[in-house]
DNA sequence: CTGAAAGCGCTTACAG
DNA sequence: CTGAAAGCGCTTACAG
């Protein structure tokens, strides 16, 4: 692989003035550049990132963690995260922890071995350490979608699980639910106890309580929309008839949701724009050397289609 | 940042042997290495992977380029990429293209500049160059999933789309279609030609001929799941009924087609293990320097499901 | 405008 | 068993 001096040593200059021009730098006479340029484009050379990142002391890359990504939230988080870096320059570090404590913690290792420039949070086990661990290293980290943060110095865009919950349980109540079930995947994500916790209280506002899909409840809500469509799945294979028997509502508007054949009621997670905006905030605290230290909140709108109606008389 | 030498000043040796310590080489005093590894867990020292990288020039970094993140079919590839990758130690770069030419040829640039140690590709356009630009840095590459390969050097792990198309066609004509089309997504995918490809062949066969979806086609056999899937819903909102009307089928047999509101006729991918052996095939090439240069076939089983029927008499 | 020099944090023969 | 030295391929003041 040809490096610098190769380059250098054919256009009959230093590594300084290699440098210079393949860096864009203004100082160089026209002639040396046009040799320079041809001596690159002879030999063919790219420029070493890596030899480049430990002298800079900076990698030009940050990494995503989510739980899992074959969940279009998080392959929609990706993707907006993908578009964002792609333009800024920077690599992606994709990590897949299926919310194992261990694949995270390995992670952690990995990504500051690495040396990221900032990591990016979609989801992880609930009590996790590893945002603590990045940020004691000073790595950026900015969760996406993930709840209370302890740490002053974490970037936050979250859901408006709270109000979301609330809009949720209002309209079932209105339709004249009172037996109403939380279902949430077997992974022990953070999201997925404070959204069951928002679910709770806004039970509770109304003297309700939850209560077991499988204890008579009327309607089921989801802790997102695989998982809503999951249940319809189980319940439909169970006989039940979705919406007259059991209502079922989900959690982030993913594409399918909206397919004539499902119609899943739900609420909007605008996840690529989360993406976007996630690297644009941890971008520009890494160049500036500090953490994201800010936060910021997503509004979930309702969407209402077809798995809700009255509950059976 | 602690480095090398901080730990070996606390420890009282040189950096040489805190370097065998930390690499676990056998040739070290016990009384040493304890010191050693007093000084390291004291210090917080986490090894620089991009010095190493430098030195012994293999950045242990592979990357996966998909078309789009969001499609099952690609999710599973990653997660088992990921997987395969995670416990071999490498680091997955992901480049999501959206099968552009130009997001293709920035990705290029981009992985040779960071001299990852190979290249899962999962699709890219019609005539991409990426793969050749790869191969001529020396960079191994693989194709998962992806049509006929010109070049000897590439490792291909791929479908079987011609039985595939034949079994698909075979079935759709046991039961009495002869007008059939084939449908695909925007993008210009290599594997979608390959697959149209079959299909008319299958049809040839038969003394037929591909029509248009909305030229009387009582069939469509879409280039995969997802295009089903949406097509499905496209055909249902203009009134028309799956299968009564008009058979659908898929292929990969992403999660969702088992659904039960789904029930999606299709052709199975098991995209986890073409991950899991891409990497393998992959990383095998990377340490012994050399290209992948080998073929291989996943069968891709029929699945009888619900969405196809008799066409209407 | 150009080049010599130091240094980023490691690894790896090689002496001792 | 341990350490001094060279070097991976860049960048970046600093002289000239």
């Amino acid at each position: 692989m040809t490096t610098l001096v190769d380059v250098a040593r054919r256009a009959g200059v230093s590594k300084s003035t290699v440098s210079n021009v393949v860096r864009g730098a203004e100082l160089v006479a026209d002639a040396t550049r046009k040799r320079v340029e041809r001596a690159i484009a002879d030999t063919g050379y790219h420029p070493n990132a890596i030899a480049r990142s430990l002298k800079v002391q900076a990698s030009t890359a940050i990494a995503i963690v989510v739980p899992d990504l074959t969940n279009p939230f998080y392959a929609e988080l990706a993707v907006g995260v993908e578009r964002a870096a792609n333009a800024l320059g920077y690599a992606v570090l994709t990590v897949h922890t299926e919310c194992s404590p261990q694949t995270e913690c390995e992670a952690g290792r990995a990504l500051i071995g690495r040396r990221v420039d900032g990591v990016i949070i979609g989801g992880i086990s609930l009590g996790s350490p590893l945002p603590q661990v990045l940020l004691d290293r000073d790595v950026p980290v900015l969760l996406a979608s993930l709840g209370e943060p302890e740490d002053e110095r974490l970037g936050v865009i979250d859901h408006d699980d709270l109000n979301a919950m609330e809009t949720i349980v209002d309209h079932l109540h209105g339709l004249g639910h009172r037996r109403m079930a939380f279902v949430a995947q077997r992974f022990h994500e953070q999201s997925g106890e404070r959204r069951r916790n928002g679910f709770a209280s806004a039970l509770a506002r109304r003297g309700l309580a939850p209560v077991a899909l499988d204890a008579g409840a009327t309607a089921a809500v989801a802790h997102n929309d695989v998982h809503a469509i999951a249940t319809i799945d189980l319940l439909e294979r169970r006989g039940r008839r979705i919406p007259e028997d059991i209502s079922v509502v989900g959690y982030d508007d993913i594409p399918l949701a909206a397919h004539h054949r499902l119609r899943l009621t739900t609420v909007r997670s605008d996840a690529v724009e989360m993406g976007r905006r996630a690297v644009e905030l941890i971008v520009a605290a890494a160049r500036a050397g500090r953490h994201v230290a800010h936060r910021e909140i997503q509004h979930n709108p309702f969407v209402l289609r077809a798995t809700t109606a009255r509950p059976p008389s």
